[in-house]
RNA sequence: GGCCCCAUGGUCUAGCGGUUAGGACGGCGCCCUCUCACGGCGUAAUCCCGGGUUCAAUUCCCGGUGGGGUCACCA
């Protein structure tokens, strides 16, 4: 048996996903379980989204829950680089290799014409996939037109007959009919590979022995087992790991909860709290026991106590075992919590500048930043500041929420940029700046008075001010 | 819609043919107590439905129903 290597392999492209903390903790402890590698591989081959920011966001988050990966792109290891950017080379060659022993194909196709087939597929209620045009050109072809710089994807050619069987651990056996599935793009035109083509590859050169993901992929898997056939490589284990759930069920989603990592920090949850209650979803340590450390779960862990349901995440119950954690601690370590999370002396002399001309004295510090050190807030004081004048309930909860949207794709999340990116946005809705200011003040703070804007909001941080966003919309859309 | 996965109280779960169906969160009530919280005790609430198999099904099989995922040059 080789030693055993797992990884996790998050995509920069936005906030550290508490999805990526909880499949990380499963690669994790069962690595530890046996006495395996842990890698983080950073699947940034999405060039239009990935950002760097998003990446050092992921290692923090992942830093602070307390999962250490033996390698990845900060720590030097055998089978690098970690970061799949820099591997392009790799997937080229590999995509040679098909296109050569004929497993793939160059398809020159455009945009327009499999979006109408696409179109013409659903309105007919046929199988939606590609019709396989240029999967019978010839090589000649494909080469001359291909080197005549006419730009094209690779495609995997997709056995059309036969059905691809895999085990998954959980699950057991799984089959899917090969007919039903897509000749899935491997190359993009960009030259960069898609999601399929690079985690096979990778997963393959860096000897990576169980597949332990979310069970989002689990019907794209068999065209992984093909492209391990075609490569003629050995597939890894599988592990499909049911999905967090919204309250109503479906795969968790900011929309309807707090999914950063980030967020978390800022709310005051404890990480080895986070990570004991994402233990107990979809696993139990024994019947009657739900509070254990990580080395304990490592101790006796077996993926035969994992459960399918998809468990609902709920901050109710998270709270409720934070507050576990929270009581056993002795009152420095309290303290010392406290510090870590915000009362440190960088945060307050953050504050200090903020405050400073609206204080006589210092008893006064305390009441009038208090917003900064809470977590939800009480809008019902405030309710009427909620909605301007001349506006709808509704009008003002669709704003508040499109601006939450907005700030998902807000980079620079500075004061200098802020202010100018929210008067564009409020111009864009046919809205006075002054109004969004002051909806976008009281949803933040529930006060109506606060130290410049968006000072305040940096301040609050961009996680806690988006939670509070959407809570104040919520609430203003129960007064329509 | 096609394909795939799943199904124990509101939620997280234990159970792996015979149990008064166990624990936790949340709810409610009582006790503790100057208040609140903590803590303690108690209480309501669950095996999706229908067929099989079996002496016996929450448990095994099949079918429904329900929920979810997926069908991108995103991962």
């Amino acid at each position: 048996m080789p030693p055993v290597r797992v990884r996790i392999a998050p995509s920069p492209t936005g906030d550290p996903h508490v999805g990526t903390a909880y499949i990380a903790l499963f690669n994790y402890v069962f690595a530890k379980k046996n006495g395996g590698q842990f890698i983080l591989r950073i699947e940034d081959t999405d060039r239009t989204r990935s950002t760097p920011e998003s990446e050092e966001a992921i290692l923090r988050a992942l830093k602070w829950v307390g999962l250490q990966w033996d390698e990845g792109p900060d720590i030097n290891g055998p089978h690098g680089p970690y970061r799949q950017s820099e591997r392009s080379l790799l997937y080229k060659e590999e995509t040679r290799k098909l296109i050569e022993s004929g497993a793939a194909y160059r398809c020159f196709c455009t945009a327009e014409r499999l979006e109408a087939l696409r179109h013409e597929q659903r309105r007919q209620g046929l199988f939606v996939g590609y019709d396989g045009l240029c999967r019978g050109r010839t090589r000649e072809e494909s080469d001359t037109r291909s080197s005549a710089g006419e730009s094209f994807v690779v495609r995997l050619a997709m056995p059309r007959t036969g059905e691809t069987i895999f085990i998954d651990r959980l699950r057991g056996e799984v089959k899917f009919d090969n007919a039903q599935i897509d000749d899935q793009v491997l190359l993009k035109t960009d030259g960069f590979p898609t999601y399929h083509l690079a985690n096979v590859v990778d997963d393959h050169h860096m000897q990576i022995t169980h597949v332990i993901r979310a069970e989002e992929w689990l019907s794209s898997t068999p065209k992984h087992i093909v492209l391990y056939q075609a490569f003629g490589w050995q597939a890894p284990e599988w592990v499909h790991m049911p999905l967090l759930r919204n309250a109503d069920k479906s795969k968790i989603s900011k929309r309807k909860n707090p999914v950063s990592l980030d967020y978390y920090r800022a709310a005051g949850f404890l990480p080895e709290a986070l990570l004991n209650y994402l233990g107990t979803m979809g696993w139990s340590i024994a019947g009657d026991r739900e509070l254990f450390s990580l080395a304990e779960m490592i101790e006796v862990f077996t993926f035969d106590r994992v459960s399918l349901g998809g468990p609902v995440f709920d901050l109710v119950k998270l709270s409720a075992v934070n507050a576990i954690y929270l009581r056993a601690l002795d009152d420095a370590g309290v303290v010392k919590r406290l510090r870590e999370w915000r009362l440190s002396d960088d945060f307050l002399k953050a504050l200090v500048p903020l405050v400073r001309e609206r204080v006589q004295r210092l008893d006064e510090f305390i009441p009038l930043t208090e917003y900064f050190f809470a977590g939800d807030l009480d809008y019902a004081p405030v309710a009427k500041e909620l909605v301007p004048k001349n506006r709808t309930a509704k009008e003002a909860a669709e704003m508040l929420l499109a601006y939450v949207e907005a700030l998902d794709t807000q980079r620079d999340f500075t004061p200098a940029a802020l202010e100018p990116m929210a008067r564009a946005f409020a111009e864009k809705a046919g809205w006075q700046a002054k109004e969004l200011f002051m909806l976008i003040r009281v949803a933040v703070s529930a006060r109506k008075a606060t130290p410049p804007l968006f000072d305040t909001v940096v301040a609050v941080g961009r996680d806690m001010a988006k939670r509070r966003l959407r809570l104040a919309a919520e609430f203003v859309k129960k007064l329509a």
